[in-house]
DNA sequence: CATCAGGGCCCTG
DNA sequence: CAGGGCCCTGAT
């Protein structure tokens, strides 16, 4: 589909806002809903039943943020379509993240504060709906990275659509509505393997309003916490993906992974991979460390870490090995 | 060729 | 609360 209405409107964020680091983010798997080169990110978006191509352009400064915003869609859209997308838009990305506190918190810690000079002003964020970004987390389960990337690529071609705007194509999400009434079979030929029950699971959890987005973001972390895991095939690790980055908890920290506890485990106590520090001491430490804003301060050193990785030359062993594409 | 574990989660005992 | 099974894929 080819989308040809253009509008475009002016965010400002608060400063300060670094937006290549907040606008890309390497750890995350490439998919084709999205696009960046430094200074721009498109990225499409499924909205109050508009497809939507978006494209931030960076018109300011890490002390002096500024976004242009670039709307293309099919039908026209009118101003107040356009306010409530621009308040959807500062929520999901944050754009109004207040990090002085953060900021002040850490500013004398040796190890800590070069990786927070160097990243002054990024912002955990979704780019997606609750919806989408639990799609997500489920193609992430148990697999390699290629697999994920081919799972929702697969998804995409399916039951998403693929918009044409500013010289791209990219897909978007389905709505959950156009894909409940699909099979475990259908989802199964896509090579979902058994996270088609997940899929479908999930997806009714949407269709029936057994949740909803809107109304969790204002219930408290526990109660939002509960009904993510009431979802089936929705567990901690993706619970704690999405607190963070969906619902903006910023201290929630109480899950380590097996993979991400050999990549602490070297960062932070130089420990060979092969022989990690418990999760039960590598939680103390975080704890003791990070009180009260565990989540942003990982985000932190994950990103450094994982920016190294991508926009450099010179690889690092050790992380190679723990990252399987 | 076969075997195995992976950026989890569910279910069972 | 520990451990087996799950789909598929690439690595060995």
């Amino acid at each position: 589909m080819k989308l040809t209405h253009r509008k475009i409107v002016e965010l400002c964020p608060r400063a300060p806002f670094n937006f290549d680091a907040t606008m890309r983010k390497p750890d995350h798997f490439p998919s084709s809903d999205n696009a960046w080169q430094p200074g721009i990110r498109w990225q499409t978006m499924r909205w109050n039943s508009e497809q939507l191509g978006l494209k931030f352009e960076n018109t300011g400064t890490v002390g002096e943020p500024n976004i242009r915003l670039s709307i293309w869609s099919k039908n026209k859209l009118d101003s107040s379509f356009i306010d409530a997308l621009t308040v959807e838009v500062t929520y999901r990305y944050n754009l109004q993240l207040d990090l002085t506190e953060f900021n002040r918190r850490f500013r004398s810690d040796l190890k800590f504060a070069p990786i927070l000079r160097k990243w002054r002003g990024m912002r955990p964020l979704s780019y997606s709906s609750l919806y989408e970004y639990l799609m997500i987390a489920i193609v992430l389960q148990n697999c390699t990275v290629r697999r994920s990337v081919n799972m929702l690529q697969a998804l995409f071609e399916h039951y998403g659509m693929s918009l044409a705007y500013d010289d791209k194509v990219l897909y978007t999400f389905w709505l959950p509505e156009e894909i409940d009434q699909s099979t475990e079979d259908e989802l199964r030929a896509l090579k979902v393997g058994y996270r088609a029950k997940s899929i479908k699971r999930v997806t009714a959890a949407f269709v029936n309003g057994q949740i909803d987005e809107l109304a969790l973001r204002t219930q408290s972390r526990d109660e939002q916490r509960a009904a993510l895991l009431r979802l089936y095939g929705i567990g901690p690790q993706s619970v704690s993906y999405i607190l963070t980055d969906q619902f903006h908890r910023w201290d929630e920290f109480e899950h380590v992974s097996p993979w991400e506890q050999k990549i602490y485990s070297k960062l932070f106590f130089d420990k060979n991979p092969e022989r990690p520090v418990s999760v039960a001491k590598l939680l103390r430490f975080f704890n003791r460390r990070f009180a009260g804003y565990r989540a942003l301060a990982v985000h932190y050193i994950w990103e450094d870490l994982f920016w190294k990785r991508t926009h450099r030359s010179a690889k690092i062993d050790w992380l190679e090995k723990l990252i399987r594409l």
